[in-house]
DNA sequence: GTCTACCCACGCAG
DNA sequence: CCTGCGTGGGTAGA
């Protein structure tokens, strides 16, 4: 696609030699059908141009998932499948270093009210979020059209968001997940947890535009981190069963989360101290939006207007992205 | 082995 | 739904 518009990829390329031959556009090939080493998903929505995974890491990747699921239902209510791990252990490391490097994340701020009181949450994570609801899908141009009329939507169909494709290196996990999982999934949702300061409280993915009993599929690449777990509603009467689990995510590793786990339980990742955690973990989670508020929402909520970060390799931390909005 | 100081996980208030 | 603080359990070192 050399002939899409190239819209801000030559702002974000290197000046005329590494990337110069490449072509953007997450579909595109080169003359008889060969890939080039990196080749980019761009889009008028991306502040940046995402690299394809290099072959390194694809060939390895396509192995997965690296072990059986251990099916974990002995409480009730709750249903996983845990791939201990899911990526191969030669890729965990260059697929977390490649993901931290080449995305821009986001530091979600929002207002609530405490009685009151309006008071502004600073999110204690970075966040970015790729995707589109399955009343529409994208174009080889890249835009908007309902799915079944072909056709952008338009008056109160139309969306007051800027959906974003799935890049093309978080496309093909979406797509082995799909493969392994026998779910669909429309949306990836990444975190960043920098250190053990980096948490998120207790909380089920259970929105309506997911639809009943909705399939969650989580990745960790990076820092091992606590995943807690506990029951919405105690039942006093079996204690021992509903009690809080607690399951040590490591690098590789992935939990698919169904059945009645989003209605009746919640989840979270704690804050730790010192040791691992401050090393940093990547979370991917691919899951399904059902509607139109469902892609608002995602957009809303892990996009947000708290300022653009990006990993800056030779300090070791996220930096603020000059210019802090994107479109 | 015992005591103590410190650290950290956890729960709760705001 | 985050942060701060109190508390209790665990433990390294004297």
């Amino acid at each position: 696609m050399s002939k899409r518009p190239r819209t801000l990829d030559s702002f974000f390329s290197p000046p005329a030699t590494k990337r110069s031959r490449q072509a953007g556009g997450d579909t595109s090939k080169v003359a008889n059908g060969e890939t080039t080493p990196s080749q980019l998903s761009n889009h008028p929505t991306y502040p940046f141009a995402v690299p394809h995974l290099p072959p390194e890491i694809t060939d390895i990747l396509n192995f997965a998932p690296a072990q059986e699921a251990r099916i974990i239902n002995d409480r009730p209510d709750l249903d996983l499948l845990y791939f201990q791990p899911y990526i191969p252990k030669e890729i965990q490391r260059p697929l977390f270093d490649f993901l931290r490097r080449e995305f821009f994340f986001y530091k979600v701020q929002y207002k609530i009210k405490r009685g009151p009181v309006e008071t502004q949450i600073n999110t204690p994570r970075y966040t970015t979020v790729f995707g589109l609801d399955e009343t529409s899908i994208f174009n080889d141009a890249g835009e908007v059209i309902d799915s079944a009329t072909g056709k952008p939507p338009s008056g109160k169909d139309a969306y007051t968001c800027k959906p974003r494709p799935i890049p093309e290196c978080l496309d093909m996990l979406r797509r082995l997940t799909e493969n392994t999982t026998g779910s669909k999934f429309n949306f990836a949702l990444v975190n960043y947890y920098a250190s053990g300061a980096d948490s998120i409280s207790y909380h089920s993915d259970d929105e309506k535009f997911l639809g009943p009993d909705p399939c969650i599929a989580s990745f960790t690449l990076g820092a091992k981190r606590d995943f807690l777990l506990r029951h919405k509603k105690t039942p006093a009467a079996h204690p021992s069963e509903s009690q809080p689990m607690k399951l040590p995510l490591a690098s590789g590793d992935m939990v698919l989360m169904r059945g009645k786990t989003q209605s009746c339980w919640e989840h979270s990742i704690p804050k730790r101290k010192g040791g691992e955690a401050e090393r940093g973990r990547i979370n991917i989670t691919f899951r399904r939006a059902m509607t139109k508020g469902g892609t608002a929402n995602y957009y809303r909520y892990n996009v947000g207007d708290g300022g653009v970060f990006k990993w800056d390799g030779g300090r070791g931390e996220m930096v603020a992205w000059k210019g802090g909005e994107t479109g």
